[in-house]
DNA sequence: GCAAAAGTGTTTGATATACACCCATGC
DNA sequence: GCATGGGTGTATATCAAACACTTTTGC
């Protein structure tokens, strides 16, 4: 039989952290996935780089604390927050000597706008996703698995806006998918796409000031009940 | 900063539960998914139907414990064995009297034939994963949770033939779909899908006894590295 | 032969992709 | 005018669903 018994002690340590994407102009002027990482102050893996992230408090739901746990790094608020996994190996902590900590893992999205804004230190940076050196802990692994995820989700979901600002061009909106999927996408397929799945609407007005043909801008429509996912 | 402070006071206590799906043929002969659920003994939500679990032990691996507890409770090992969730709202533990409890959810399939050895007691029961009742906690929608889970992840993964023995026909292995899904399927058409996938071959043999043409025997394919999902 | 399910073939519609082409602006 | 991306149209391939039809067994 399940025990479910005395009280709490002896239960493993409980910690949220939270990968953090925003997309950011490489030196090409290409936007490329970004992500900030913490310098570790303490053993084990002083020194090296880790996810944002902290002991859950008590009086605190899960979104919660990784919601704080970005705007303490980063100073921004999340556009999109979701649980990622759980991570609990016996051995992830490095040393059998170390205590074991049970993360559970939020990723989160914030705009491309805002995240020239976030703070900048000694202690904390922006690594390109895809060039991270090795991280303390499984951080790399769950970095990668956070990727996969989001590679996924844009495909199904309307979660790729969020990087933009509250009006957007079509083409902005493809340089989105395209940073994230890691390929070009077909212009007018694209918005042919983007149209029949209803998730964006014109505002009426254009962008000017281009060297060409100014493209209508679009807002997301807002979510109909029941769809965050 | 992110503190990331001083020893383990003051955490929330960690448990860990499994939602455990089986397929049991119902009164019209039908298959119909089941769960097994606990009947609490302790408040909160003293004597109400629960999820099976308790707390983590500081050794042992989140599925792991997830196991232990499928066979803790059933006496039957997962045919396969998945994270669903970690649950954590402040709030989830009724009154607010009660212990704050995060709950790292699994979900298991066990298969149709085993189930019937399942023990069943005074305090251990299956019920139709679409009739339940109100149950302690939140585990109500945690286990729609699951459903949602499962009957997505049938669609594109090869987790269906868990719920069967080593050699099945087509017709049962749509069985196992149709009570899934809770729908019908094209025979034809399930028959080319499953093909065309690749996740089943044949035995050579057929299924006699049956007063039709018998059918061909089918057993799973072993998966390919790293097709777990 | 007849019933019933196994198994095959065909048609149709929806959807994704490739790519040709026209449009509207700055220079 | 011309370059440049915005935006539209169209042909093609791929795949899922609907459904007619043939096959093979038990009775």
């Amino acid at each position: 039989m399940s025990s479910w018994a005395t009280s709490s002690i002896e239960t493993p340590t409980l910690a949220v952290s939270t990968v953090i994407f925003a997309l950011r102009p490489n030196g090409d002027g290409c936007l490329q996935l970004a992500t900030p990482l913490v310098r570790r102050i303490r053993a084990p893996f002083e020194g090296q780089w880790a996810l944002p992230g902290g002991p859950l408090n008590t009086d605190e739901d899960l979104a919660t604390s990784a919601s704080h746990t970005l705007r303490d790094t980063t100073r921004l608020e999340p556009r999109y927050l979701e649980q990622l996994y759980a991570f609990g190996s016996v051995d992830r902590a490095g040393g059998k000597l170390a205590e074991r900590v049970v993360s559970i893992v939020y990723w989160a999205l914030v705009g491309a706008d805002e995240a020239d804004r976030a703070i900048q230190s000694e202690n904390v940076q922006w690594f390109w996703a895809d060039e991270l050196p090795t991280l303390a802990f499984d951080h790399n692994q769950i970095i990668e698995y956070a990727l996969g995820r989001l590679r996924n989700k844009i495909e199904y979901s309307r979660i790729a806006h969020v990087f933009l600002s509250e009006t957007f061009t079509l083409a902005q909106l493809r340089e989105v998918y395209e940073a994230v999927l890691g390929r070009e996408l077909d212009p007018g397929n694209f918005r042919r796409m983007v149209e029949s799945t209803g998730t964006v609407e014109e505002t009426g007005e254009r962008l000017a000031g281009t060297r060409h043909r100014p493209p209508k801008l679009y807002r997301a429509t807002t979510i109909t009940a029941g769809e965050t996912k």
